[in-house]
DNA sequence: TGAAATCCATAAAATAATTATGGTTTTTCT
DNA sequence: AGAAAAACCATAATTATTTTATGGATTTCA
């Protein structure tokens, strides 16, 4: 009789308590569930670094967005799981993310190139058993919504790189583009050249901004 | 009562047989499943064309490797899927394919974008009916195989343009370095600059080519 | 309307890619 | 082993692309 140890991080309470009843309660072979649950970056920081010395978990379930307590802005997911991926390697990260924000996906599916990914409309019990076994067995999972952005981009042929979608990113939550360059190590005409090659390579040339942000947003680039 | 229409083509007659058993006996809500299938290039090329006129298919299966008689080079099924894309886009195409190499599916989801994608040591009755559900209701579906190559290409980032992908492809396949040059419009120093870039950008400099090919492969570049 | 922001065109400067050439090292084959 | 072939490397001229600054035209919006 194995142990499989799950360590589940999301700051809401409530939908932490029905991943645990649902995770402890599947059925694998032979193998006993333990599911730790945390509801803080912090604590979570703390977890995945006491297990180092402990033992690895054999999954570890990520929220992206962590609101810590007094204080507004969000700690990431992203970042846990980086950690994560570098502390204890051996562990298989699974992503929980509430929308589908397809340049958190990106970004993520970069950086921590995770297990699996779950979009949190997709996760029902059924969707939650197939991602764990599937992982177990050395399978990525995707949810049907993280599979639609990810075939988004890989059926696209424009490439980006940092600063292009730096530029859509700010683009896209307003930051005025003579402001752009706060953010941006490229003088502010670069910027312009650039935001013009984007809005040829979206076709949305001699059209606003809010053309290009809904173009690329359409092809899963934010 | 509905009826869901399926073109299979794969050159295998029993491996056909096979799939169309299988395929005809999901069973769909107030849905009646007909199944054609076609052994050849040529024919699936014909189907389709007809089809045009007449009803699309609900979904096309297509292989991608297809040995036209009496020739012994395969007719792509890329090909057929690029052209039942423009001729019915409406059809949901799915591909299969005997091995995952990566190339070619990363190929296909760029060129046809199919909305599945199956590796043939994948299929069986269950991952069949899976595919079919999920594609009729508007998911994307890829075999886990296939997830695999796609989790690959996802994390990466390295981009190579054409030139770099068909340097790669052809020294892959044995191409002497010298002969490059016959397949790529670039000039044999360009050739041999970007090959170091890429051994550079695959973490192989200073070796050989084989550990090139191996890098890129790890990779899902070929 | 008038100020702010965006968009556009041009040109110089900087950076990167392509190409040709010639030499060195490694591989291959007998 | 030894010669021929192929691969590898360094350099420099050419060409292409990107960045940057500047100044003016156009649009936005308060």
């Amino acid at each position: 009789m194995d142990t499989l140890r799950i360590l589940a991080i999301d700051d809401h309470e409530m939908t932490m308590l029905g991943y645990k009843f649902i995770l402890e309660n599947i059925v694998i072979e032979d193998h006993e569930i333990i599911v730790d649950t945390v509801t803080s970056f912090t604590d979570g920081k703390k977890r995945i670094e006491e297990s180092v010395n402990y033992f690895a978990y054999d999954i570890i379930f990520l929220d992206v967005q962590l609101y810590p307590p007094n204080e507004n802005q969000p700690h990431s997911g992203e970042d846990l799981g980086v950690l994560a991926r570098k502390l204890v390697p051996e562990s298989k990260i699974i992503f929980m993310s509430s929308f589908s924000d397809n340049h958190r996906i990106n970004s993520i599916l970069k950086s921590v190139d995770p297990e699996g990914y779950l979009v949190k409309t997709d996760i029902d019990p059924r969707s939650l058993e197939d991602a764990v076994k599937a992982v177990m067995s050395n399978q990525p999972y995707y949810s049907s919504k993280a599979l639609v952005a990810i075939r988004k981009r890989m059926s696209s042929n424009i490439f980006l790189d940092e600063n292009d979608r730096k530029i859509l990113y700010h683009i896209s939550i307003g930051t005025k583009t003579k402001n752009l360059k706060d953010f941006i190590d490229l003088s502010a005409s670069s910027i312009e050249n650039r935001k013009r090659h984007l809005k040829i390579l979206f076709g949305t040339d001699k059209q606003n901004d809010l053309a290009l942000i809904l173009a690329a947003k359409k092809r899963g680039f934010i």
